[in-house]
DNA sequence: CTGTTTAGATACCTATCGTAATCTAAAGTG
DNA sequence: CACTTTAGATTACGATAGGTATCTAAACAG
């Protein structure tokens, strides 16, 4: 109940970064607050301010952590499926399907964090690590840097499309229009 | 400073409406107060509740509004140009300029409702009327179906992208390259 | 083992939100 | 013109937010 060993410490403020960064993706950084976000780890704000300057400064690690996680699925696609070509492939099988719209906690952060960026009071930081996930995305996407940047808006407009229409027959067709889209015209 | 005349009352309503439609686009639903709201149209939280029962209510008429706006905008387009297809070039021109980047608020409502729709708590009578919107723009920019979603796709993930990366290189990219990829390929 | 440090719990503060109740003066009605 | 109605102003309420202060008990240093 009150303190712990400073591993225990360390092993906690990951879990609240990690927590946060699901969380933000799901809800919107105004969705959650931050007793609710401590007590999704088992813990209470008293903790957090002992970590944490403030909820900002969460913000800012949990935008980090979540482009780190999609840096590692991009990775993991180009791992699995040997060269890049098929990998970009699957990704896009993957970015389209109903449990990546139905999952925004653990998906992109380009479009979790989409709805939060779009508006201004966001911190300069998350707005960086924000603009360098977009490019990074887009580089990995296609060689050709004027070419993965529409295929990232793409990708993007089409699941926040596919969730704000969620429950509806709508939202099956986005996914599979933009999925025909993508993959029909120039296939492999 | 008390009682106003029915017509004035009417006339206040709808500026209310007009300036939650914009608001709402601009800041997300979540961005503006009602206090707020009816402070910028010179009025009070007291009437607000004269006038509608909840800040849902007003929610849902400000997104019809707004989806109404984007009709309107279509139509003047359509008549502005003549032919059909001149139209819908010209709205892409439109669509991914920086105006329409600084200026959500009077911009397309599938852009600027779509961070708040993509999350859970939205009333149904607003997901519908945004449901509805969405499949009225994509039939307006292609008679094929199956067409239409996946540009409506693009569209609104390049401007969400260019707003949550406004203000660096990358924003006017995302605008340019887009563009470029809806008009190069199969132009007029 | 003793004394100090500190992660986290608990309680509290201030601000702001949506909303309801009360008030008031002008519009509407006869 | 007197009477009733009501749009809007004002005030207040309960809930919730981010953040701070105090407390506690266990980790750590010696």
């Amino acid at each position: 109940m009150s303190r712990v060993s400073q591993a225990q410490a360390l092993e906690n403020r990951r879990r609240a970064v990690a927590a946060a960064s699901q969380l933000f993706r799901e809800r919107g950084v105004n969705g959650i607050s931050v007793a609710d976000l401590m007590k999704s780890i088992g813990l209470t704000t008293g903790g957090f301010y002992k970590q944490f300057p403030s909820k900002e400064a969460l913000i800012a690690e949990a935008a980090q952590a979540a482009f780190r996680d999609l840096d590692l699925l991009l990775e993991s696609f180009d791992t699995a499926q040997g060269d890049h070509d098929t990998a970009r492939g699957a990704l896009i099988d993957f970015y389209l399907s109903a449990e990546h719209r139905d999952q925004p906690g653990t998906g992109c952060p380009t479009a979790g964090f989409a709805g939060d960026m779009a508006r201004e009071p966001t911190a300069e930081e998350v707005r960086e690590t924000y603009a360098a996930g977009v490019e990074k995305f887009a580089a990995w996407l296609s060689t050709d840097a004027d070419d993965g940047l529409p295929m990232v808006a793409t990708l993007v407009g089409a699941i926040l499309l596919a969730r704000a229409t969620a429950g509806t027959e709508l939202s099956e067709k986005v996914l599979e229009s933009t999925h025909e889209a993508l993959t029909g015209p120039d296939g492999p």
